[in-house]
DNA sequence: GGTGAAAGAACTAGAGG
DNA sequence: CCTCTAGTTCTTTCACC
């Protein structure tokens, strides 16, 4: 990770859909270079994907919150089902496992309150291992897509 | 949104750098179709950008948090306030406004523990209009980068 | 590592069905 | 919405520095 690699990152993770030649010019190499030096960030697992940011009303996801949630007994075996069934829910787009009170905190989205709601009740209460969980509604998601490197660990 | 602007979308979340031709093969219309559909959906707002996913490790960022954060008075200035001035913070990743109990839940990340802490204390408690912030660290973080639509609304 | 050139592929716009 | 076409631009490879 020099300056070149973080250069062309940087451009990715503004527009990950220009040109190769774009890249190239603005970080200041030739094509060729920047296209090896993209392929080798692939490669090592710098860069994980592209992926499109599409505006959540257009996927019927207008409602989104975040839910806390305790599982007992803390266990891996637990703790593997429980990410694995929540990743597995169409409404949820983030599982996050925490340390502290909490044990997850995962983020859904559904159509509107009633579907959240519905969503809440029927699928996640169901299951055994939740002793608790408290849902917050998100008012706003400001996402920051293009987060610089920090200074040397 | 169509069922074919929804194939587009798809593929454009599952990878944003396929070529325009791939996409076009894939969902069955020509090139040109293609093109013009997602030239729309961005125009639409619908695609909202395209974004590389990279490795926190490789920006410095091994160590995540969510903090949930309290502010007094709740007036729009300070809200706005806030989040503006969060949002700025190179160690802030996402800006969550809430309803419920905490009013704002910050996505954060640096280099390690030490620094994590240095940044809670010496950044975000400066602000006077924190009454209260607790800080949970993230183990880990299951990202669903290509969310699919729920059924209509 | 980086470069430059060249072949092949893709993008993009436009005309027409 | 599709096809076809044509001009332009980009990707990708490879011999060379």
């Amino acid at each position: 990770m020099d300056e070149l690699d973080s250069a062309i990152v940087r451009e990715l993770q503004r527009d990950a859909r220009q040109s190769n030649r774009d890249i190239a010019r603005k970080v200041g190499v030739a094509p060729s270079t920047c296209l090896e030096r993209t392929r080798l960030l692939r490669e090592r697992g710098v860069i994980r994907g592209y992926h499109a940011d599409i505006a959540p009303s257009a996927l019927n996801r207008g409602v989104q919150a975040l839910v806390s949630v305790q599982v007992r007994p803390l266990s891996r075996t637990v703790i593997d089902a429980f990410k694995a069934f929540a990743a597995g829910l169409p409404e949820v787009t983030a599982v996050f496992v925490m340390a502290g009170s909490d044990d997850f905190v995962i983020h859904v989205s559904a159509q509107d309150n009633d579907r959240l709601h519905a969503f809440l009740v029927d699928r996640l209460s169901q299951r055994k291992e939740i002793v608790d969980f408290r849902t917050s509604i998100i008012f706003q998601h400001l996402a920051k897509h293009d987060p610089a490197p920090l200074p040397g660990a």
